[in-house]
DNA sequence: GCACAAAGTGTAAAGGTTTGCAATAGGCAT
DNA sequence: ATGCCTATTGCAAACCTTTACACTTTGTGC
C-alpha cells in the first residue's frame, strides 16, 4: 500500500507547477495551458497518481455517495430496485450504498445518524418500514434526516411528511388484474395475504376490493401477514377448506408471485387443475413465474423503473428541502397475461382489446 | 441543510472546551472526565451535532467503507452474498458500497481506478470476469489493486494472482450428486449447460466428469452458455431428439436451478415425467426450487455463507498485501435432496447413511 | 513540604483536495 | 511607449477531524 501515499503535492512537485494547477488539469478545468496540461498528466500517469475523493468530499462537502435504505436486497423486487438505482447513480459518477433495516424495523435517531455521519447526497427509501400505520415519529425523523439530505421514495405517501415520491400503483394494477378476471366470467374471486401491516399490502386489498364492489363481484378476503410459499400452500388449503364446495370461489389473487407458487401446489394437491378449476393470478413478475406450472398471470411493479427514476428524481436534486415536494411520479403495473388465469383463446381476444395489456 | 454546517469547534466553543477535547468525548476516549463528557454531550444533543466521517476518514486514512464488485444483485446467488457482507460489514461499523461488473465484463484500470479514488478500506470480488480463461492482464490490474486495499475474492483461484479466497467447492458438490445418482440406479447422466465461458461453470462440469468416470457412468455433455430457462426447456428438448431412445439418459444435471426449470418444463412438454422418466438435478438452491413440479433436488451453493466468511476475512485484515495468502476457506455445497431425483424411500434410506446432507 | 505520577485538557499540525483572489505575462489597440 | 484585457498560474485559506505533544492540576508516597 505504497503509492496510496502519493499527494496532488508531489505530483505538483514533480511536474514543477503548484498543486492548483493539477487540480485543475485532473478536474478538466478550463484555464490551463494544452502544454502545461499534458506535463502534469505525463506525471500524473508515471506514477499512477489517483486523487483522493475523501479528501475532495471534505472540501467540496459533498460525497458523490447516495444512500439506499430497504429491508432486503435477496428480495427479487429489492434488488431490482437497487440493481437500477446502482446503475443510474453509475452513470451520474456517483456510488450506492446499501443500508439495511429490517421489514419490521423501524427508523430510529439512530439508524439515520448512521447516514448522516456518511455526509451521503442523498438518501433512497423504500420497505416495509416507511409503511407502518403506526409509525408515529417517522415524519419526524426524516424531517431531521431531511435537513441533511434530500430525499426519494419509492412507495406510498407518508402521512406528515412531503417528499419526492416514486409510487407504483398498486390499486389499479389490482384493479385491472379484477377487470380481467371479470371478463372471463369470475363472479366470486378470493384474494389471499391480506393483511394490515404494511401499506402497500393494504393498496392491493383496497384496489381488490374497490375492482370487485364496482363489477358486483364476491370479494373473499384470506388474511395472512407472512408472504411466503409455505404460508401460500397453507392458505389455498385452509381457504377451500373453510368453505362450503358451492361458496368456493372460482379465481384467487394472490399478495405476490413466492406466495402464489406455494398456492399453485396447494390447489394441485387438492387435486384442482389451474386454471379450469380455479384462475389464479399473482403480483410481481418474478423471473420464475414464467415457468410455474401454469405459467403464472401477474402484475408487473417495474421494480428496475421504480428505482431508475427515484435516482433520477434523487440526482437531479428534486429531492431537496428547499423545493416543494412535486406530484408523485406514478409508475402503472403492467398486467401480464399468462395461463393461470384462463384461456388463450380469451388472452388473445383481449390484447387484441386492449394493447395496454403485456404479454410475456 | 442548515445544521450540517455545525462543525466540532461550534460544538467546542459552546461547551466551553477545545475541539480535541469534544472528539475525545464522542470517540469514547478515556481520558476525559465524566463532568466535561456530560456537559459536551449536553451540547451535541441539543445541536444535533453529527461529526463528519469525511473529514473523520481524511485525517484517519481510512474511509470505514468496503466495496463489492459482483455483475448481477439481481441475481439471487450474488444477492445473497451481498446480503450477508454487508450485514457482516455493518456489524463492524463499515458500510458497502456496490460496484457492477457485467457477466462478460473486464476489470480495466479504468474501472479499478473508481475503487482507488474512494480509498475504499477493502474490496470483496466475484463474478465471471475474474474467472474468464483468457484475462490475461487481469493480475496486473487486481496486483495494482492491492497497492490499495486488500482484496477477497470468492470463487476459483486466478491464475497468477495470489489472495485471501473463499471457495464453493463446486468440484466436490456435484461429484457428491452424480454419487446420490448413481446409488438411485442411473448408469446414464446428462449434463445440461456445459460452456468454457467461466471456471466456476468448468469446476462443475469437471466434477460432473470425475464423478462419473469414478463409478463408471456414461456422461453426456450438451452444451449451451446460456443459462435461463427457456434455453433450458430448449436444451432438455434438444438434447433427447438429438440422442436414440435407448441413448436416452435416464437422469439430468444441469448448471443452475433456473436453468433446470426449464428443462422441468421441456420434459413436461415431451410428456415425460420426472422423476419417473428422467431424474433431475439442479444447482443454487434457489427459493422457488422448493415449490417447482416435482421439488428439486439441488446443491445448495451456501451463498450467505460465502459472503460472510469473506467480508470477514476482508475486516479481519487478511486480505492484506503483506500477508501471505492463506490457504482458501472451502465452502461445501450441500446437497439437498428433494422430489425430482428419485424416491422418497431411497432418500430416507440416504439420508440415515450420510448425515451430512442436508433434507429441506 | 517535595518529587513524582497520573489524569485531564489545550495547542497545533496534519490529512489531501479545491478555489477565490492576486500576480504575472503576453497581446493588442492607442 | 502606455494602458488595458485576457490567459495562465500560484498562494493560501478552507473543508472538519484526529492525535502527538505539551501543559496544568491533582493526588500519592515519602
Amino acid at each position: 500500500m505504497l503509492d496510496s501515499r502519493l499527494t496532488i503535492i508531489d505530483i505538483a512537485r514533480e511536474a514543477g507547477v503548484s498543486s492548483a494547477t493539477v487540480s485543475r488539469v485532473l478536474s478538466k478545468h478550463p484555464n490551463v495551458s494544452a502544454l502545461t496540461a499534458s506535463r502534469v498528466r505525463a506525471v500524473v500517469d508515471k506514477y499512477g497518481y489517483q486523487p483522493n475523493s475523501i479528501a475532495r468530499g471534505l472540501q467540496q462537502r459533498q460525497s458523490h455517495v447516495l444512500g439506499i435504505i430497504m429491508p432486503d436486497i435477496k428480495h427479487p423486487y429489492y434488488a431490482g430496485i437497487f440493481s437500477a438505482a446502482q446503475r443510474e447513480a453509475e452513470g451520474a459518477g456517483s456510488v450506492v450504498q446499501l443500508y439495511r433495516l429490517e421489514y419490521n424495523g423501524s427508523v430510529t435517531e439512530e439508524f439515520i445518524r448512521r447516514l448522516i455521519e456518511r455526509r451521503l447526497d442523498g438518501t433512497l427509501l423504500t420497505g416495509g418500514f416507511i409503511e407502518s400505520p403506526n409509525a408515529r415519529e417517522l415524519p419526524i425523523v426524516l424531517d431531521r434526516l431531511r435537513q441533511y439530505m434530500p430525499i426519494v421514495t419509492i412507495g406510498p405517501e407518508i402521512p406528515g411528511f412531503e417528499c419526492a415520491r416514486v409510487w407504483p400503483d398498486l390499486p389499479n394494477g389490482v384493479r385491472r388484474a379484477v377487470d380481467l378476471l371479470a371478463e372471463l366470467g369470475h363472479k366470486r374471486i378470493a384474494f389471499i395475504g391480506a393483511t394490515t401491516d404494511t401499506r402497500s399490502v393494504g393498496e392491493r386489498e383496497q384496489g381488490f376490493r374497490e375492482g370487485c364492489e364496482r363489477l358486483g363481484i364476491e370479494a373473499i378476503l384470506y388474511n395472512e401477514s407472512i408472504h411466503n410459499p409455505a404460508k401460500g400452500e397453507e392458505s389455498a388449503v385452509r381457504l377451500l377448506d373453510g368453505l362450503p364446495r358451492n361458496r368456493w370461489p372460482t379465481a384467487v389473487m394472490v399478495i405476490n408471485d413466492l406466495m402464489a407458487l406455494g398456492v399453485l401446489k396447494g390447489l394441485r394437491t387438492l387435486g384442482l387443475t389451474v386454471p379450469d378449476d380455479m384462475a389464479v393470478v399473482g403480483c410481481d413478475n418474478q423471473f420464475f413465474s414464467a415457468f410455474t406450472d401454469p405459467p403464472l398471470t401477474t402484475l408487473n411493479l417495474n421494480a428496475e423503473e421504480l428505482g431508475r427514476l427515484a435516482m433520477r428524481q434523487l440526482i437531479g436534486g428534486t429531492g431537496d428541502l428547499s423545493v416543494n415536494a412535486p406530484e408523485p411520479i406514478v409508475v402503472d403495473p403492467g398486467l401480464i397475461i399468462r395461463e393461470s388465469c384462463g384461456t388463450r383463446r380469451r388472452m388473445a381476444q383481449m390484447l387484441a382489446a386492449e394493447p395496454a395489456l403485456e404479454a410475456v
